[in-house]
DNA sequence: TGTAGCATGTAAGCCGTTACATGATTGA
DNA sequence: TCAATCATGTAACGGCTTACATGCTACA
């Protein structure tokens, strides 16, 4: 019965759509190891909201762990509404243009102020940060291999996300490069 | 006296640092036109909302246009004070890494609930928005030429800045194209 | 024995949005 | 004269964060 939830709820749902159950810790993990890269990673707290606010419209189910005694572990498994939700909504929301948001071409814009050296460190900085970055990602790439138990290939299309991002990444360094050298080609 | 802002805060300082003063409508109008592709253009109320909090900082300054009788135009400029705290901010601010919101990519990572044909379709509006994005930019670009009156050329950071997004949706369009051979050739 | 990781949640608050309210000026 | 653009603001609220609160389990 849900109208339009947050494209986080829906990115969430999405997560669980992969045919495993996980508890809201498991979730977070997943999140930090995907959604970062080209949405968001939500807060612990958010998970918990939003696993609570989709258990409610039915979209996801708790399983019980019954085995622990006091705070047990909830497993969480979307339902068929849920799937079904989903599928509308990929259908049918119109699609948004990514939003950026890129503090180090925010500074660069001001470089008149900052002056060119400390324009160049910043793209510098931000070469190391991409890196790391690559680094991290290129990591989750390597870990989404074929699943042989899987009838389908379930990781078909996280493989092809991931690549797309690691190809970004690689954009960016070689034009970060070529900033450099127009920053530095500036005569004080 | 400001201790931080938010960034959009000396987002907005940082357009009012080339050198002419501004009505808060010229402002958003400047933000749609720069900040817009890669951090965010902020709402009309909020860019009157931001021209008060930086004016109570005394990093801006007002000058009331009086010839106009009951709603006059305030034009406002950025003050040394301001100057000096932007400054302060480009060079003491630890950088973080962009925030990318990428809801064609999202969506993608669902492909096996989607299916290729409704994600190709996906790809391919995405192509169009890029297409759209890409001239606007462009345009942009365009007008960014070197400012004669200028003794130092104002545009300079700017225009990198700008060929830079150029470059970023040069290479998207380049991987999307690629995406949508590697899932048209999925077997259903 | 104590710390890191697993595990779940509530409360307060920030940043920004949309909706609402108002009015002047310019040109078709 | 009417619509579009210029122009300025307030109110309500949404989405997410950080800070706080709690407790178990495994291992060094």
């Amino acid at each position: 019965m849900s109208q339009d939830l947050p494209t986080t709820s829906y990115a969430l749902l999405g997560l669980l759509s992969f045919g495993d159950d996980l508890s809201g810790y498991e979730l977070k993990q997943r999140a930090d190891r995907t959604l970062r890269f080209y949405w968001v990673s939500p807060a612990m707290s958010q998970v918990y909201t939003e696993l609570a606010r989709l258990t409610k419209l039915g979209l996801v189910r708790a399983r019980e762990d019954t085995t622990a005694p006091t705070r047990s572990t909830r497993r969480f498994q979307i339902t068929a509404a849920g799937r079904r939700d989903l599928q509308r909504w990929l259908s049918s929301a119109t699609v948004e243009f990514p939003a950026l948001k890129h503090p180090i071409a925010l500074r660069l814009l001001m470089g008149h102020l900052a002056g060119p050296e400390t324009s160049v460190t910043l793209l510098e900085d931000y070469l190391g940060l991409l890196a790391e970055r690559r680094a991290e990602l290129q990591a989750v790439r390597d870990s989404l291999i074929v699943d042989p138990h899987s009838p389908v290939d379930r990781f078909r299309y996280p493989r092809m996300v991931a690549d797309w991002g690691l190809d970004y990444y690689e954009s960016e360094r070689a034009m970060v490069v070529e900033l450099i050298r127009r920053v530095a080609a500036t005569d004080t």
